[in-house]
DNA sequence: GCCGTCCGTTCAGTATGCTGGACGGGAAGG
DNA sequence: CCTTCCCGTCCAGCATACTGAACGGACGGC
């Protein structure tokens, strides 16, 4: 879990010291706050010391990587870049404006993820009034089979396409007990959510916790589709106010979907 | 304004790839979505083509770019690496929790932003109940003459700090009429500030919006300082609401400053 | 206080990634 | 339809970025 272990494709690349660069990178977001020196960046690796030392320096000539003594972490540019992609991205600004409109959705957590092989991360999130202590954030990457984007995603794939990506896996991830045991239980679930028109994440995700998801098409070409989720505490959730925050989701579905370009 | 203008020192970097790397994400970055072939990136950035087409690759295959047809934009994975390092930074989190708890100040947009140089990059951003379409979202730079975060912090420097970050500074960025015209002006305001306790800006970043800021001491080795403020429509800033405003911020500065430690 | 260990940095030789030119495909214009 | 231009990709030779070992310093333990 807390080892990269190994060099997985160095693999024969144009530009290794580039790859290097993202394998440096990703275990210093594992690392988080804590400083990483270059030996010990070598040996997770399994790369020479003198070349990671050579592209640490060059990134945090950069600013993607700071010093701090003699280590290295995450440095300021890189959420400024994640900042300009999510810019880039014109449903994350649509989100925000819809769902700061919702008539009910408006109070809750609402959340747009984008699917990626058998996994969502986050794009947007806009916190309501209740507060529901989740730790997701922006940029944050979760299972697809517990959550409700993740299913909703999953449920909007063509079998084949669905089939290739549920291929190698055969254990899911249990975040807590509710969540699927098996690819078989996954696949029924979809079936359903493909019948119903929307995903349910009940406690799968998390205790106590709640989750509707709709599927949303992706406007960006080469990219997933995406998925908008509201969560709320499982007490919460009567079914009245499901039902008017299904409304809300199917709102911000249209809206995200329609295909307004400006030229 | 569109050109990075030619190679910014390429200087003899112990990694050239990995510089290269990270000018090519800045160029993209401000092509936004627009995809951006290797002619081109070659173009901006005066470099062989071949280099560019090799590097673009490697980036693609971590994620960090994707493909779009022949061009490239920036990838989901800078998404994710940005958030990772605004989860490392333990202010953040404690900035959500602290400014959904303001009592006057939760109704409206309180941001946290860092000062680099003579800029603040925007870490984290509350939204309140009152609509202020501010585009500047996570990860936004901005000038920090013109912004209450910028100038909050620039107050807080050293003389000789100030004077060194300000030495290259001959013209200062207009974004509005109200905004400082001379480096003499910023520092009448600066000093200003320091005597007050808190920098305002009146309508220099946006007409008809004021925004009131403290500096905040960054935990962060080998960073700058922080500073967090208040933005709200000018018609709304009456004295009585400026003032509890202020009272907010002060609660704000000091959870953010304590020097709580989690082991 | 001494020594063993580990770290980050330096340096020269060499394997290797970078370069510039050539190739094939696609779109726009005549 | 043919031409022209421009783009992205491929390839071999050369310059150069990478490597591995050695160096000096900092800690911690015997």
């Amino acid at each position: 879990m807390t080892d990269t272990t190994i060099d997985r494709a160095d693999a024969d690349s144009l530009a290794p010291a580039v790859t290097r660069a993202a394998l440096i990178l990703d275990v210093m977001a594992e690392s988080g706050a804590e400083p990483v020196g270059p030996s010990e960046l070598a040996r997770r690796l399994g790369l020479p010391k003198s070349s990671i030392a050579n592209i640490c320096g060059a990134l945090a000539d950069a600013g993607l990587v700071r010093r701090i003594g003699t280590g290295f972490a995450l440095g300021r540019r890189i959420a400024e870049l994640g900042g300009a992609y999510l810019a880039s991205i014109d449903q994350v600004q649509e989100f925000y404006d819809l769902a700061r409109r919702l008539p009910a959705g408006s109070e809750e957590t609402v959340q747009l993820a984008i699917l990626d092989g058998v996994e969502v991360t986050y794009l947007a999130r806009h916190d309501g009034r209740q507060p529901v202590r989740l730790s997701s954030g922006i940029g944050r990457r979760l299972p697809a089979f517990s959550t409700a984007t993740g299913k909703a995603a999953l449920a909007s794939l063509p079998t084949d396409e669905l089939d290739r990506r549920l291929e190698g896996v055969t254990r899911l991830p249990q975040a807590t007990p509710h969540a699927h045991a098996s690819v078989d239980d996954l696949r029924r679930d979809l079936a359903r959510i493909r019948d119903r028109g929307y995903a349910i994440d009940d406690e799968e995700t998390m205790e106590g916790v709640v989750c509707y998801g709709v599927m949303i098409p992706s406007r960006q070409p080469g990219e997933g589709p995406c998925a908008a989720s509201i969560t709320l505490l499982k007490v919460r959730a009567t079914d009245a106010r499901v039902s008017v925050l299904l409304d809300d989701l199917e709102q911000l579905r249209a809206g995200l979907s329609d295909p307004l370009r400006r030229s």
